[in-house]
DNA sequence: AATGAATGAGTGTTCATTCAT
DNA sequence: GATGAATGAACACTCATTCAT
């Protein structure tokens, strides 16, 4: 068990580092098996498939996050707060291992659709938070589907902003900035149900 | 020369409805001779490789409307009218052409960093206009980077849930507020956290 | 087309010499390609796969040889005639192409129940001449399906043994002696519908 | 040892169904260790390899058969009560065991040669049977390796069309008729090629 | 320009076999 | 004797690419 245990964990990581440096489909079983210090067909004591590999690592890690996104946010008072905690929390979490979110964010196209329909996703998660701060009163009320992807994609930009060298400091250090500036988004002007007809929004 | 256009561009469509549809590893160049009516060599008349013909296509299209962003930005006289702009011109291209998008989404990474050191793309349009909005003080002085990543980030979410069918009406539905959201996050509150949920649009 | 008809027939001729010589399991792509003296890849232009390519093989060989029975079988008068025929024909066939046929021997279990429902074998061919031999009263009347068995069994056997090593001459020459058996064994004796409970058949 | 032996008989017997099931080429080891119950590993205790294994199946069982027809034979007075003790014998070793039976057809084409040169095999004790009653008159002298194998293969091939649903009842019931048979396959007729009818069971 | 048969390196995967426990 | 994780040499098969026509 012992043994067992920390094969695969050195299969995750070996995978995880490869993906990540040279894409999916630029790594072979045999790459990931010689950074793990294990035989090629040793991989296949632990996962049946390269696909369930790729799948198995998607699947836990990103249900995992929303798991920690959602608890984060449930000791929290105030809308607010709940996404303040959820912006810090993500920081944290890219900060302490960017190559999963790396991974996570190159791996999504094409893996997404297998997650099943009741699955909570870390997008859900965000979502609820957003649709519940609506109901509440405690932000305008608009199309939550929206407001949710304009919150998630402002952060996740950053992470990518980041990865690519793009953003100099850890993405801690934007942690303020980002929840301040989702929050405005979120609680700033008047409500406006769209999609709406009206238009001209020039002062 | 009008054939050889035409079935570059059959090449073209069709590499791009395929990479889309099953992603670029699992497309072979047999399957884009395939659907574009040709044989398979006779696709290396156009594109030396298939990595040049992902490239090109990512290269060119990605650049491409780096300029077409550029242009929408230029006649408009404030910062809000430069964002409103770019917003609602990204919407129109996303409708008009959601799969050119998808393709752009998915193949980013990998292609990204092959890019020549000084070429123009549409995140250095977008974070170009927020900068000069915070010079000439239109918008607090905020991370010109930062505040790039998150309206980006905003608006390309936007279009991902769109892509996943968590946004039901057109893209162009929602540029108003995409619009909107993308300037409260800009122009609203003062310092880089705001705890009070009190603002006004402009300083 | 006429390289690709030469091309096809170098592997069919060297896949049934290696099937015959080592085996099917034993017997790589790879050893074929080799021996027809293309690359791997170029197989798989005219076979989609080793288990095709055997049953191809395995099918088409074995109801042409069928074919090829019941046309030698039609022409004739008598039961006599017909089964002489057939028997000196399946002689011909060996001796013109005893690998073939051992291919044929060997392959049979596992590729028999593939064939159609339908499909006519030389079982089938055979087991129509005894049968019709047996209602016009050419032959005793005896179960038809164990007359055809045994008269199948012997031939095939003596082919068997040839393979072996166990008969010196060419099978052509054992001819007239099978022919005569299996007559015998058809014909000779009294009609004993079997299975029938009564025994002791000592004179 | 009691212990063992079980386990040794129940590799033979998974191995023995499996063979038949899906074929030797088809059956790995691991197959093989579950169904007797034990690890993959294990096996190696009874059996050096899969090859041995196979082997060892084969040759004792065939080796054994050859015995026990011999038995049979051995008390016997006349040619005629030895053919017919061999072929009942046989067909109630088929209906006792037809897996095993099936398992010897199969295999045997790459067995077979492994045999060493002295081997009493089951064809052997045929072909001495038919030889001996040929020298002592008790049927026509013809060549008396077709002969043997005209009489196996008569069996052989009911047992086989048993196999493969051609012959609905146990094949012991058609016992009767395939002694009768290979008895009048071999003692009909005078010369090679009978035209004639007429027979009589002793000459 | 176009064709499509051929190439051959490389992939994912299997599986007989070994060996530390 | 038994276990089962690990090995590593195959294997079937794919596919980007070439080239004679």
């Amino acid at each position: 068990m012992r043994d067992s245990t920390s094969t695969r964990e050195r299969i995750d990581r070996a995978a995880l580092g490869l993906f990540v440096e040279r894409g999916v489909a630029e790594t072979s079983i045999r790459d990931i098996a010689q950074r793990a210090g294990i035989a090629d067909g040793a991989l296949y004591r632990h996962y049946r498939s390269k696909d369930e590999l790729v799948w198995q690592l998607f699947s836990s890690r990103y249900l995992a996050f929303a798991e920690t996104l959602d608890g984060l946010q449930l000791g929290q008072p105030t809308a607010e707060r709940r996404l303040d905690a959820m912006v810090r929390g993500f920081c944290a979490f890219f900060d302490r291992d960017w190559e999963l979110f790396a991974f996570l964010l190159i791996v999504q196209h094409g893996q997404l659709a297998r997650l099943s329909e009741g699955a909570r996703t870390p997008v859900d998660i965000v979502r609820a938070v957003v649709a519940a701060a609506m109901e509440r009163g405690e932000v305008p009320a608009r199309d939550a589907d929206l407001a949710a992807a304009m919150v998630i994609g402002a952060v996740l930009q950053a992470a990518t902003f980041k990865i690519y060298g793009r953003l100099p400091a850890p993405l801690g250090d934007y942690a303020d900035e980002l929840a301040a500036g989702c929050w405005r988004l979120l609680a700033g002007g008047k409500a406006a149900h769209s999609p709406s007809p009206e238009r001209s929004r020039t002062p």
